[in-house]
DNA sequence: GTGAAAGCGCTAACAC
DNA sequence: GTGTTAGCGCTTTCAC
């Protein structure tokens, strides 16, 4: 094993002290240029590196960062993953990454663990469970720590914290903007998220739109193990629908799936819009027109507006709430 | 802010010593049980949690793992990903996540910043650009450090460390074998990773099961920006295939969707079995026949063995690579 | 311009 | 049974 090089054996090595050494690697104006080049050099033979462990200690600060992820499979969180991954590598920060699988529990001790001395602050998405029962003292006495939090995508109005999302109403509204100008007549929802936050918006944010036009709404939650294709085909069928929004992409792709199954045309006898502009909407046949969340633009949001607080000191700003446009990437699906 | 508890703290309030209180907390029989019951009381009450980063900067661990991915986007990496998280939570380790985007470069630039004091070892899959130019020192230059590998599904030969892949020409034999029997008689491969190390042993392994039947493969190589499905259309059409293996998910889908728009009956016509059994498989029209690769076990398999090793110090034991069995996911795509 | 010393929070060998 | 001390590797204040 390569033994790590100290500052301790650099010191010994050129016979100086270890605050010299420390000093002259920061260029600190003290220490005269012949020392400081010196240290160098020989730092840079022996491929020198603090422990970032003992720096660490000795600050208290870790340039790691926390974020919980409810699902990593889905593919906006692995986007927003990649987002977040990105700007912190940027910026020098590391990301320590858990998944709660949707789990209070899980999300919950995932978050004390990390508390102690592991992150600087968190970006997360509140987990399923967590939401639908309610629960933020866990995320209150995180921030009572000083530790900051963001919360993208899925947030709890309830905590005071930084938050990134998208105006999932304002985007529904969108979609069925679109589905009208192509002269549907009969729109619907079909939706998994009808639990979630994100979820009960767009529906919302369907119906609002639909209102305003004198329209009403034909809503189709599909429960975990249901057959989806066949609940769907059924819905399609009798509430004659010529324009179905689904609230994510899974319910989209398999409105898709069921329209082909029983000969509807599509977009001609049924135009279809999703969310989450991901991998299912890219290679569906044909290719499904979808609200984009601009998921990874979402996460390189939430991880600048953390690491400006970390970094700056910026606790004195108070929280906000930043929106994350959104876009309609047009494909098959529609005319 | 609440502020931190520290021994120190605690030893103040009771009277007695740091030493004595860490050695409570550690059930020291030295210690009189009176004593530790106080201790421990105390702690409780005060919600004591060491510092992390003492005790790894005393012990020289963190706890961490260092994952090394590609490419989050991909399904089958995010599965593995889910298994190593869920392994290493398990025993209560951290991972710390970096997304190398296939190029060789943030590869080297991640594995030299981590190995610094941030992770005890490393699991990674090479990034495609190492890869595809042979490049192996700087993986190398770790384990000299004496920070473990394991390596899944990308691997390099030269590289002396524990791998987890599956067996791919074993695996593209058994999806032969299935168009075989399915009476098949001209069978091709479309492939977007043919620069992949995983992607060669697939086609290669489709060659050799294809040549023990005298039958020759017609190989599909798709470049980065073509259009995929005018591609395959022409190539489906040209030698008029009846079976087609996608060497991974996206090629695969777009045989399904290319076939589709040229009117071509699927599983009658042709019949198509692809690889990765991911989001895109699942929902695809028809269904995708897949070849699983098990991607969550194979992130739980390295995460085991790469913890065996740092907890039991295995270092006594040699590299060995672990092959993880595939199964055939059978849906609509195949008769 | 350089060095000594304290301290971040913890562990462990060694006193008493 | 409990306390003292040294040390992990680094930063920083204060002497010289």
């Amino acid at each position: 094993m390569r033994k790590k090089v100290t500052l301790k054996q650099l010191a010994q090595e050129l016979g100086l002290s270890i605050s010299t050494i420390s000093k002259s690697l920061k260029n600190d104006p003290e220490i005269s240029q012949a020392t400081i080049d010196r240290v160098k050099k020989l730092a840079k033979e022996h491929n020198y590196k603090p422990n970032a462990l003992a720096v660490s200690l000795k600050s208290s600060k870790t340039r790691n960062i926390g974020v919980v992820i409810p699902d990593i499979i889905n593919n906006f969180f692995a986007k927003v993953l990649l987002g977040i991954e990105n700007e912190a590598s940027k910026n020098n920060y590391k990301i320590i990454t858990v998944i709660t699988n949707e789990s209070y529990e899980k999300e919950v001790e995932y978050l004390d663990m990390l508390s102690y001395n592991g992150v600087d602050g968190f970006i997360l998405a509140v987990a399923q469970e967590t939401q639908s029962k309610g629960l933020v003292e866990h995320f209150n006495e995180i921030l009572k720590d000083d530790i900051p939090i963001v919360m993208f995508d899925r947030v709890s109005d309830e905590v005071y914290c930084d938050k990134v999302v998208v105006d999932d109403n304002k985007a529904a509204g969108n979609a069925v903007n679109v589905l009208l100008d192509q002269g549907c007549k009969n729109i619907g929802v079909v939706s998994t998220i009808h639990k979630l936050s994100v979820g009960k918006e767009r529906m919302q944010g369907v119906k609002e739109a639909l209102e305003e036009k004198g329209m009403e709404l034909s809503y189709l939650k599909l429960r975990q193990n249901a057959d989806y294709d066949e609940e769907i085909a059924k819905f399609l069928k009798s509430n004659q629908l010529d324009g179905v929004i689904g609230a994510d992409e899974i319910a989209a792709v398999c409105t898709l799936n069921a329209a082909n199954k029983s000969g509807l045309k599509i977009p001609d006898e049924v135009s279809v819009i999703g969310f989450t502009n991901g991998m299912l909407a890219k290679y569906s046949y044909p290719g499904l027109t979808t609200v984009s969340q601009h998921a990874k633009r979402m996460g390189k949001t939430a991880a600048k507006i953390l690491i400006d607080k970390l970094e700056l000191r910026a606790d004195r700003y108070l929280p906000d709430t930043k929106y994350i446009n959104t876009s309609i990437v047009k494909r098959g699906s529609t005319k």
